[in-house]
DNA sequence: CGAGAGTTTTGGACTCAGTCAAAGTTTACC
DNA sequence: GGTAAACTTTGACTGAGTCCAAAACTCTCG
């Protein structure tokens, strides 16, 4: 019998190399972003208490926090939104985003893993990371833009 | 006697052409913002004060506002800080922005004009800009983050 | 120069997202 | 079982930006 490992054996496995706890609200909040990319923190405490019943705004908070710190959560900002979680991590993907409603699609790097996260003259920066964010809008929001 | 255009003269015509009036409020702003890229919308406040004695939040949020939508000044938002303005617009600019300090750099574009300007799979997206930023540590707070 | 519209002032109030607090309770893990 | 991590409760707080509304000021054009 092989013992197929799980999302959530993933998850488990993570937090406790990084020395966390296994609790229902960090498992809760890990499925609330995996169920749906890029979502807000508040859509992830209303995720959360569809499945246990009941968070803290502070618990979702401080777990979100724990997640992205062991690196099984990223959290991406744009410009004019809430912050937003993703569980696609560790790979160098960048981000269509809708001007208008907001909403954001995962895009592959288009130049290749390691050109990208070189600057041209970095000034003496130590880069870590390189943030393509495309901005836009998405065909939904264009089509309804032209007919108005 | 040729007249030499100066940069003040190239924001008068800016904001003619678009309608808007030329005020003193709106000119300390361009100055605050050449004078200081990436400079926060506080920070405007006060250089701007510097100059012409006073000017209301207000004005200034609506000054920043209008430059920026007359194509003057351009607006970023890195994630955890303040909007900041800078004049450099136009061109295909990138920023290093460190995460200790939040300083912000520009720095050229490193694969050219156009391809930056691609996403691999725009999934039907109309982009209208690429906006790229490189996460690190600046020289000083490298320095300081070793010896630490 | 005068009129009309744009812009600023004043003096706030408000919103949102995220952070902080502190004590008690619960839970995971050794 | 004991201990430390984590959660709950019940808010308060902060910063950045937005909104308000009426009066006053200023710019521009004919």
């Amino acid at each position: 019998m092989v013992h197929v490992r799980t999302d959530t054996d993933r998850w488990v496995d993570m937090l406790r190399e990084h020395g966390h706890h296994i609790t229902a609200q960090r498992l809760a909040v890990m499925q609330a972003v995996s169920h749906k990319p890029h979502i807000t923190a508040d859509e992830v405490a209303e995720a959360s208490r569809a499945e246990i019943g009941s968070i803290s705004k502070q618990s979702v908070y401080d777990a979100l926090h724990v997640l992205v710190q062991v690196g099984l959560l990223r959290r991406i900002q744009p410009e004019g939104s809430p912050a937003l979680f993703e569980d696609r991590v560790g790979d160098n993907h960048h981000h269509l985003i809708c001007r208008d409603c907001g909403c954001v699609v995962d895009v592959d790097c288009a130049v290749g893993d390691t050109p990208c996260l070189t600057a041209r003259n970095d000034q003496g920066f130590v880069i870590d990371e390189a943030e393509v964010a495309y901005w836009g809008r998405c065909p939904e929001c264009h089509t309804h833009h032209i007919t108005r």
